[in-house]
DNA sequence: GTTAGGATGATCT
DNA sequence: GATCATCCTAACA
């Protein structure tokens, strides 16, 4: 039995809390995005947590930069960046103002919206390829640098570009977590990738495969 | 069905 | 100059 969807909008509460508990809590929060063109709506089904400067792993390991800046300031905001030459991954920062950590978006459901998102992404043809991976996700989501800074816990949600809702969190016994995508070295230790099981828009567990060096 | 490798540029050392 | 929290397509079984 499917619990009806809860449009209550989360509060920056719900972000000022560690990296870790907030994580495995938005799997099955609704992500809105409101475009130009009207808005699109995302069940997260696989997120990713960057706990701050000691990690590792984290854009915000080696200090606060111009790029980062956005995961040093306070939680609820959204933390967009260009990667691999020709991608953006988008991130919720999380914790208190200065902990620097976030969660990387990495896969959802389209749950409204999805001829929208269709249109940004190409070359998709089935439903769950369409924000299966965090680049496919900002890419049908039409996130790029300029949202870079946005407050998902606007007093103002009709004015801002993204808002979260409550939604249908998944029972606890299908929350499994694994090891962090792409990263290696003492990152690659932390089981701090979550995912919801058995859901079609999220990949089978791949292991890391380093990418091959140019020749 | 699976896998190899190319595309592409900002950021940081 | 190396790295990077990736995706897509072509080629193969």
């Amino acid at each position: 039995m499917i619990a009806a969807t809860d449009r209550t909008p989360l509060g920056r509460s719900f972000f000022d809390r560690p990296v870790l508990d907030v994580a495995p809590d938005l799997l099955g929060r609704v992500l809105v995005r409101n475009t130009p063109d009207g808005p699109i709506e995302l069940r997260l089904t696989e997120v990713e947590a960057y706990a701050g400067p000691a990690d590792p792993g984290s854009h915000a390991y080696r200090g606060r930069t111009d790029r980062n800046a956005v995961m040093f300031g306070p939680p609820g905001h959204v933390y967009v960046y260009f990667t691999y030459g020709m991608w953006h991954c988008m991130n919720l920062v999380c914790g208190p103002e200065g902990t620097a950590s976030a969660v990387l978006l990495r896969a959802g459901q389209i749950t409204a919206g999805a001829d929208l998102a269709r249109k940004h992404r190409r070359t998709s043809r089935r439903d769950t390829d369409l924000a299966q991976g965090p680049a496919r996700l900002a890419t049908a989501l039409d996130v790029d640098r300029a949202l870079d800074g946005s407050d998902a816990c606007s007093e103002d949600p009709d004015g801002s570009p993204f808002r979260i809702l409550t939604g249908t969190p998944p029972a606890p016994d299908t929350i499994r977590n694994g090891p962090r995508t792409g990263v290696g070295g003492d990152g690659a230790a932390h089981p701090w990738r979550f995912w919801t099981d058995a859901d079609p828009t999220v990949s089978p567990y791949r292991p890391h495969t380093p990418r091959k060096r140019r020749s």
